[in-house]
RNA sequence: GGCCUCAUCGUCUAACGGUUAGGACACAGGAUUCUCAUUCCUGUAAUCGGGGUUCGAUUCCCCGUGAGGCUGCCA
């Protein structure tokens, strides 16, 4: 199956749109079809400097390149590959102008010189009138000879569709199923620009017929423009493409998602920290399951889980609380090694002794199950590479009863009992086992003695375990940092 | 205003006429534990309202209500 994904550069790539790529990017892998990229820029005004680029680094980081049209070469720039080419719509220019003029010969389509003052008025009057605001057809009316004149003249005008208003279209769609419409609710749509650049729906049908495309899936925007593509598709004789519209994303307060009640921009999301497994696996998540109990998909899972039935007709609220979730949760599964990796950068940054540190890999360990997000590190391994000050209002807790006055005490016993151990036995069993031995003769209660231990060693509240951290630190400096 | 669409815990959702309405996140409590986190257990919590159809409706139909989309020479 042929699917595509089809942005216009007109800024950041919306999350929301992200979700709709990746459905369309699954279906193209599911059924060992192709995914293909073009790009919509047919509004100059709008265009924004780098919007392509950036949503084709965004479509890499997410695991879903395409395979077809607009994409990043291994050096990072842009390129076309593909034999429906050109991708760009602004390089078919003269291709949109050749299909119009066929609807123009046909009787689908009529010139119309209307200027935007009047459409505007005509607009005003037809809400006081509490009518539908449509186009009036005044410029179907006018004498063939006279628009020859005014063509010949050059006056400014555009193109439209010719919609038959007695009709009533159907289609049946792949998520909302059927549909019908109304041929007299259906305006004629503008279908090119005076400036000579197509509107969407005309670039949507030429394109998508000659790119090949079997299914569009798209916003549910576009659900009631589908009855002026699918008489466009007749009009050229052409077989329209199967149509899936999914749901927008919405609020919390249920309006659609936007950039004022938080982030939209995906960008914002690698920024963050956010893994790509975590936020591919929320978006899936998000108005589509798979009919099990199962939560957590790796891509290819969710290639053999997906299906369009199963996606949700209503929004969904995009709700962080659960993406944070899942980022913990992926956090956890990436192999140690891995882990280190990736937070080594982020930790050498504050902590320059980290580049050479030959047990980081045991250190980042220790935190991999403690953490969310990679740039929490440094602040969890900061204690290993910069002595903490530790004041008596940390380690005195009465949660642990633990007295401001007993912490000398308990200092001399944890400095003793690890003092007995030999430099070179310096391991976590025999930290564990020497401990225990001075809680039995102490009569002091475990978490009392390790409460001590962990809070002088790290400085923190809260932290990797005790025994850890003292057999990482070494014997000398576990004893240095009980001494202050 | 017109056209189209949608509606189950706070949130994401399951149940395609018969279930004590299930799961996940969040929240609350508990267990493990030297802290935090992880992990595990338990709990609170939902079928928008009103009519039908049916032996039986979350499920099918109608009417409301609420929400969303479209209503541009934007996409």
């Amino acid at each position: 199956m042929r699917t595509r994904f089809a942005p216009s550069p007109t800024g950041f790539l919306h999350i929301g749109n992200l979700r709709t790529a990746f459905f369309a990017w699954l279906m193209a892998k599911k059924t060992k079809g192709s995914f293909t990229v073009r790009i919509e820029d047919t509004d100059r005004a709008r265009e924004v400097e780098g919007a392509v680029e950036s949503v084709l680094r965004l479509l890499h980081w997410a695991g879903i390149a395409p395979d077809e049209g607009v994409m990043l070469d291994d050096a990072g720039k842009i390129i076309e590959k593909g034999k429906c080419g050109p991708y760009i719509q602004s390089k078919r220019f003269d291709l949109y102008r050749k299909y119009a003029d066929q609807l123009l010969k046909d009787g689908h389509a009529y010139r119309c010189f209307c200027t935007s003052e009047r459409l505007d008025e005509m607009r005003k009057k037809q809400e006081k009138l509490r009518q539908a605001p449509m186009y009036d057809r005044t410029c179907l009316e006018l004498d063939p000879a006279e628009v020859e004149k005014r063509v010949a003249a050059g006056e400014k005008h555009v193109l439209r569709l010719k919609i038959p208003r007695e009709e009533t279209i159907t289609y049946e769609d792949k998520i909302y199923g059927p549909m019908s419409f109304k041929g007299h609710t259906v305006d004629d749509q503008v279908l090119l620009k005076s400036d000579g650049f197509p509107t969407y729906h005309l670039a949507h049908v030429v394109d998508d017929h000659l790119m090949e495309m079997d299914l569009v899936i798209r916003g549910e925007e576009w659900l009631s423009s589908v009855p002026k593509h699918l008489i466009l598709f007749r009009a050229f004789g052409w077989k329209a493409p199967e149509y899936a519209h999914v749901s927008l994303l919405l609020n919390p307060d249920r309006s659609k998602l936007s950039k004022r009640q938080g982030d939209v921009a995906a960008e914002d999301f690698i920024k963050k920290g956010y893994l790509p497994e975590a936020l591919m696996n929320f978006l899936a998540l998000l108005g589509w399951n798979p009919g099990t109990e199962q939560e957590m998909f790796t891509i290819p899972e969710l290639i053999e889980a997906f299906t369009l039935e199963r996606i949700h007709k209503s929004g969904a609220v995009f709700d962080l609380k659960k993406l944070e979730w899942l980022q913990g949760q992926w956090m956890r599964k990436i192999p140690a090694k891995d882990f280190a990796d990736r937070i080594k950068p982020l930790v050498v940054a504050r902590f320059p002794d980290a580049e050479n540190d030959a047990s980081f890999l045991q250190k980042a360990t220790l935190i991999q199950e403690r953490i969310t997000f990679f740039p929490e590190a440094p602040d969890m391994l900061g204690f290993f590479y910069d002595d903490p000050t530790v004041g008596i209002d940390l380690i005195a807790n009465p949660k642990q009863k633990v007295e401001a006055a007993d912490v000398p005490k308990i200092l001399e016993i944890l400095k003793k009992s690890l003092e007995s151990i030999e430099e070179k036995n310096w391991i976590k069993d025999s930290i564990v086992a020497a401990l225990d031995a001075a809680i039995a003769s102490s009569g002091l209660k475990k978490g009392q003695l390790l409460w001590v231990l962990r809070a002088s060693l790290t400085g923190r509240a809260y932290s990797p375990g005790a025994y850890e951290v003292a057999e990482i630190l070494g014997k000398e400096r576990t004893l240095e940092r009980l001494s202050i």
